[in-house]
RNA sequence: GGGCGCUUAGCUCAGCGGGAGAGCACUCGGCUUACACCCGAGCGGUCACUGGUUCGAUCCCAGUAGCGCCCACCA
């Protein structure tokens, strides 16, 4: 055994030394040639790359390279890549922002196009640019960003194997998608249709139910006048705006009130347009006047009723978020007219006013405005209420319109491990609450493209029923850009021709598909079967309800099973006032700050502290304390390794003394309870338990046999000591590397070839073997805090010579050798037994 | 409105049927030849509240309150 010592042990720079030597050796690299079963399959979250690094990443991915990090030690074969989720509306903002363009479809292409010097955030001055040209800016910038997100993963010490890496907008992600979303719609799955649809007049898409949100929104009830051939009928409403594409009123069946008006009409203020008086058990009688208008579409409400009592759809809301500037055909009045002129072409907002002002000045408005705050439905990613308006677009089943498939859906959740256990209702949830079908297009510009095109008739209107598909050898298509079997590009656009889909999938249509794209599905079938379904899926508890579904969806669809074997959910970091981090209060370090004051292995700690599925304050002191135990671990390596220096290899077959095999006793252990609590995902437990141990063995085991691992006279005793030390720090170490990789391996290599990261996980046989029991360390322990505590009590310093230490109670067959080592370990001149008939240990000292 | 989780020392959190714990912070004492990026000792708690089960409850059951999150057709 070569052993080679630093000087001054240092935790600076071991990370850069040891990521450039485990890239050199290939270390964490994928050996497809193992068997399923010997492989253990990670479906890493691909993060969303907006340019933000944030600690919260430092957290999560941690928590999934600890295990990583313990299957690999087990000998498993660990398939852990990196994606990068670089499609979608966040790259598409950022690039806006980020270079002061936007995109303009109709544009043609601009070859060698270089962004404005000084981009500008302001939408009117931004430059319009093609789509292509756009898509390329996307590209270029997160190509800069994935080279940011890497650096710092490696910095952290996330054991992926970086030549595996993907980004859901590449080629062969594309393929995967268009090809999955082409097998639903051959299977049915899949389907377009034209429907009222949440819109987002910010990005002027449709949006799905996954991605909504409520927020406190302020509004206002006004209480309208309804003209009715009996007495007039008043309304509340929040929506004054949308009394043009008011289409009925409507109470409960069962209101006595309303009862006679049934099957009558009522004529709308201002509008004059007369609208049926309908009954529907939604109204709830005792909301507002116990009877609202229904507009065409205030609320998801309205679509219910509209549904439901086939009403017309006269939508006045146009995809810009403005009134429509045509006159609709509907009303009829001069007076109606006239006032409709009036909102023509504004905003929401402006109409809104107008209309009241109107009907204040007609008298069709009772009292003021009343001010409330109200939820009211957003995009998530938006700033302003979304709309609902008609459109045609493409859907995926998921069992929110099926019974049959949420139940089964239903079963998979259940069929799934979850850690934490409770994260399932989270997942049953959000099923059973689904009320349509998952809403994929979206009227987007960088995004997988929706893979077909529709026949134009002789006339040129569009034939959506037929739609031409690509043969999945050609996959991935652009439909803007590539051409249907049997067509030219002279066709495109005109009668008897073919027009391209103009949309792209959600985000989630490709996320969804990461197992798939992982395992590359249909590209690579032998990596496929030996990597799906996946072992392990970590994830953050707030996209259960996107990614976690729409994964185990698609997984049910395509392959009839799960994507993985379990789930493991990691919380949020709060900032330490428990509130989410913002940078608006200044709260904000950046994680690349934090890695170097504390080390990573000091960040890893902290992250290691928060329990899985636990939402965990921002705690710089937890990574102080991390760092703590990593220079622990070198200064205490060092020391072990400067006594065994000239003792070469010593067998386990020398440990003798009761001392020494009770500490690799309890070590075992310490090894059963960290490996189980492991296997079961709770990193946690098995970081408190190993760590506790370690500071005993250093504190307390480390100052009692040091002396005697010294004393070359002890020749027995000696022996016995180092080749404890010597295989408890072995021991020790591997328990500590999926949390410290870098301090670990950094001891590791002073008296070990190879890498501590590809040894095998400790087992308790390597430890019961030399036999003994537990004990006699915690006499010692106990004894020796008795001296120390005494000597504490009267001041004197830890170094102060005792005259005599006597114990009682001590059980004989414990020895001499015991109280040496607590008597040389405490400065006690003279330490003996004393008989006692009392079974419990008493300490008496004499200064 | 429905669901899930949390409430234990100043702070962060373990414990979850029979002795109330750890780390940090704080106080005191130590440059003890691995470590002063350190070591030792100490102070500190009606385990949210109210009932119930039990010989016994921080731990089980029911309810209450507060906090957080998820979901919901919120005129």
């Amino acid at each position: 055994m070569e052993i080679a010592l630093p000087d001054k042990p240092s935790l600076d720079d071991l990370e850069a030394k040891w990521d450039r030597r485990w890239s050199a050796a290939r270390l964490y690299e994928f050996d497809r040639s193992a068997p399923r079963e010997r492989i253990f399959s990670i479906d890493t979250p691909p993060p969303t790359v907006s340019g933000s690094l944030h600690v919260g990443h430092v957290f999560s991915y941690t928590h999934t390279d600890i295990i990583a990090r313990f299957q690999r030690m087990l000998g498993r074969e660990v398939f852990y890549p990196m994606g990068w989720d670089d499609n979608g509306l966040p790259t598409e903002r950022r690039v806006q922002n980020y270079y002061g363009v936007r995109c303009d479809p109709s544009l043609p292409y601009t070859d060698g196009f270089t962004p404005p010097a000084k981009p500008s955030a302001k939408p009117s001055e931004q430059v319009p640019v093609s789509r292509k040209n756009f898509v390329e800016l996307c590209h270029g910038l997160t190509r800069l960003d994935e080279r940011a997100f890497e650096a710092l993963w490696r910095r952290v010490g996330v054991s992926v194997d970086w030549s595996m890496t993907y980004a859901t907008i590449d080629d062969d992600s594309r393929a995967i998608a268009q090809r999955g979303f082409l097998r639903n719609l051959d299977r049915g799955e899949a389907y377009l249709a034209e429907a009222p649809t949440l819109w987002d007049t910010t990005f002027r898409t449709a949006v799905a139910q996954a991605e909504l949100e409520d927020r406190e929104t302020p509004g206002a009830f006004h209480e309208l006048v309804f003209h009715h051939a009996g007495a007039d009928i008043r309304i509340q409403t929040t929506r004054p705006e949308l009394l043009p594409a008011c289409v009925a009123l409507v109470a409960s069946p069962d209101d006595e009130r309303y009862q006679p008006l049934f099957g009558t009409t009522a004529r709308t203020p201002l509008f004059e347009v007369d609208v049926p008086i309908l009954s529907h058990p939604l109204a709830d009688p005792d909301k507002g006047s116990g009877i609202a208008m229904v507009c065409t579409f205030g609320d998801l409400t309205d679509v219910t009723w509209w549904r439901e009592l086939q009403l017309p759809t006269p939508a006045i809301v146009s995809r810009d978020g403005r009134i429509s500037r045509d006159t609709p055909d509907w009303i009829t009045s001069d007076t109606g007219r006239k006032y409709f002129a009036d909102i023509a072409g504004k905003t929401v907002f402006s109409a809104k006013q107008a209309i009241v002002d109107a009907l204040r000045a007609n008298g069709e408005l009772i009292g003021a405005p009343r001010p409330i705050k109200h939820a009211v439905k957003y995009y998530e990613k938006g700033d302003r209420p979304l709309e609902i308006v008609t459109s045609r677009q493409w859907y995926i089943t998921n069992g929110g319109r099926d019974e049959d498939l949420k139940r089964a859906l239903l079963a998979r959740g259940a069929e799934l491990r979850w850690h934490p256990a409770h994260m399932l209702a989270r997942f049953e949830n959000w099923v059973e609450g689904l009320t349509g079908d998952w809403l994929i297009s979206r009227q987007r510009f960088f995004g997988v493209p929706i893979p077909v095109w529709y026949p134009l008739d002789a006339q040129g209107e569009v034939d959506y029923t037929t739609p031409l598909v690509p043969n999945t050898a050609r996959l991935p298509i652009d439909p803007a850009v590539d051409l249907p079997d049997g067509y030219s590009e002279a066709q495109r656009g005109v009668p008897g021709g073919f027009v391209a889909d103009p949309d792209v999938m959600d985000t989630w249509a490709t996320s969804s598909l990461t197992p798939q794209i992982a395992g590359r599905w249909t590209i690579d079938d032998d990596l496929f079967e030996r990597v799906f379904p996946m072992n392990l899926r970590p994830q953050a508890h707030e996209i259960i309800r996107t990614w976690l579904f729409s994964t185990v969806l698609r997984a049910h669809l395509e392959h009839g099973e799960l994507p993985w074997q379990r789930v493991a959910i990691s919380g949020w970091i709060l900032d330490p006032d428990r509130k989410k981090m913002s940078k608006s209060v200044g709260n904000v370090v950046t994680p690349m700050d934090l890695l170097e004051k504390y080390g990573s292995d000091g960040a890893r700690y902290w992250a290691a502290k928060g329990r899985p599925g636990a939402d965990t304050a921002f705690d710089e002191g937890m990574m102080k304390i991390g760092r703590r135990l990593a220079i622990k671990l070198l200064n205490a390596s060092k020391f072990v390794l400067s006594i065994v220096r000239d003792g070469d290899a010593v067998p386990a077959t020398a440990v003798v003394n009761p001392l020494d095999q009770a500490l690799l006793q309890q070590l075992a252990g310490v090894v059963d309870e960290a490996s189980g609590a492991l296997a079961d995902y709770d990193y946690t437990r098995a970081l408190e338990t190993t760590e506790e141990f370690f500071w005993r063995f250093c504190d307390n085991y480390l100052e009692l046999v040091k002396d005697r691992a010294y004393d070359r006279d002890d020749v027995r005793g000696s022996a016995s000591a180092r080749a404890t030390l010597l295989l408890a720090l072995d021991v020790q170490a591997r328990l500590l590397a999926p949390f410290l990789p870098f301090a670990t391996e950094e001891v590791w290599s002073w008296w070990h070839d190879g890498s501590i990261h590809r040894t095998s996980w400790p087992v308790a046989d390597e430890l019961t073997g030399v036999g003994g029991t537990a004990q006699p360390l915690d006499v010692a322990e106990f004894v020796i805090g008795e001296i120390r505590k005494a000597k504490a009590k009267a001041g004197l310093s830890m170094r102060a010579e005792l005259a005599r230490v006597a114990v009682r109670g001590l059980d004989p067959s414990l020895g001499d050798g015991l109280l040496a080592d607590v008597g040389r370990a405490g400065k006690v001149t003279a330490i003996e037994a004393i008989p006692s008939d009392k079974a419990e240990l008493r300490v008496e000292i004499t200064q």
